[in-house]
DNA sequence: TTTACTTGTAATCAAAATTATTACAAGTAA
DNA sequence: TTACTTGTAATAATTTTGATTACAAGTAAA
C-alpha cells in the first residue's frame, strides 16, 4: 500500500502556514478549509508536528506559527514527524513463516538487512528535500498562472 | 502504511522454489506450508510472478521452476511483478486540496516530481538487490546454525 | 476576569485495503 | 481415465485509514 495521506498534509500545512502567516490567523479550521480534511485531522497531524518541534501551537486566538526556517525542515523530517512508518519498517514481512522449514526459519534475517537498506535509501533522499523547496515551486506556479 | 507482505511472500517463494528443487516436488501448497499463507494467496503471487517471466508454472503435477537464474532476478523485478506500488506513486496524496486557495491550487504540481524522486531513489536501490543475495544469506545462516 | 475562540483528545463510525477462505472449472502428467 | 494441480471468482474477516462528534481545557483580548 501506501504511504500515508498525513505526510502530503502536514507539507501542505508547513506550506500554508509560511504562505499566510501576513494575511490570516492561521487555524486547524482555515487549513481544514485548504487541505480539504476534517479539522481533527489537522490537528493531530499539527500536534505530530508541534511535538517534533516544527510549528509552534497554543490554545486561544493565537494561530499556528513555524519553529524553523522552511530552509531547515526537510521530507525526512515530516515523515518522521508524522510517524509515516512504524518502527518494523517500510516493508510488511509476512508474519507466519514456518520455523520448521529452512527457508522459512531464516529468510526473515536474510531480507531484514536489504529491506533496511532500501529504506534507508529513500530515507536519506527525503533529507535532501526542504519545504522551502515547495514553497518555491507552489510561487512559481501562481506566478505562472499569472 | 506498509508495502504489501506480498512482497516478501513473492521473494520467499522463488528463494523455496530454487531451494528445493531437486527434493521437492513444489506446488502452492506445498509453499503455503513454507510462507504460512493460504495457498490462495501463493497461487495469486505465482501468477504475477508467472507473468513477469520469472518462474514458470503449468496445472497438473508438473511442479514451479524458476524462469531465470537467481542473479537475473532482482527486488525491483519482484516489486514490480506484485504490483506493490500502483501508478498513483508510493505516497498516497491527500485527495481534495482547495482549489479556490493558492496553496491548494498548487501543492500537488508543487510536490509530485519530489516524491517520484524519493520513489525512483528506492526503486534503484532494489534493481541493486537480487534474490540469489537472499539465497546465499539463507544458506549462511543454516551453515552458522549447525 | 470574563468572553470568545482555539487546541487536545477520546470515542465512535465509515470507508478502503489487505489477507483469508471456500468453491469449482480447467488443465496436465502419469 | 485419474489424481492432482493451477486459475480465478466470490465472499468474508481483519486491519488500517480517515471522518466525525463531543467536550474539556487553555489563552489572548476585551
Amino acid at each position: 500500500m501506501q504511504i500515508t495521506s498525513k505526510f502530503t498534509i502536514a507539507v501542505h500545512i508547513i506550506t500554508a502556514i509560511e504562505y499566510f502567516k501576513e494575511t490570516e490567523t492561521v487555524t486547524s479550521a482555515f487549513l481544514a478549509g485548504s487541505v480539504g480534511a476534517n479539522p481533527v485531522i489537522i490537528r493531530n497531524v499539527m500536534s505530530r508536528l508541534k511535538d517534533a518541534g516544527i510549528i509552534t501551537v497554543s490554545q486561544g486566538k493565537s494561530g499556528i506559527s513555524l519553529a524553523k526556517e522552511l530552509t531547515e525542515i526537510t521530507f525526512y523530517d515530516v515523515y518522521q514527524a508524522v510517524d509515516c512508518v512504524d518502527e518494523t519498517g517500510l516493508f510488511h514481512f509476512h508474519e507466519h513463516p514456518n520455523i520448521s522449514c529452512p527457508v522459512g526459519r531464516n529468510i526473515h534475517s536474510a531480507m531484514d538487512e536489504k529491506l533496511r537498506a532500501v529504506q534507508e535509501t529513500m530515507e536519506n533522499e527525503m533529507k535532501q528535500i526542504t519545504i522551502a523547496d515547495v514553497a518555491a515551486d507552489v510561487r512559481r506556479e501562481l506566478q505562472n498562472a499569472g
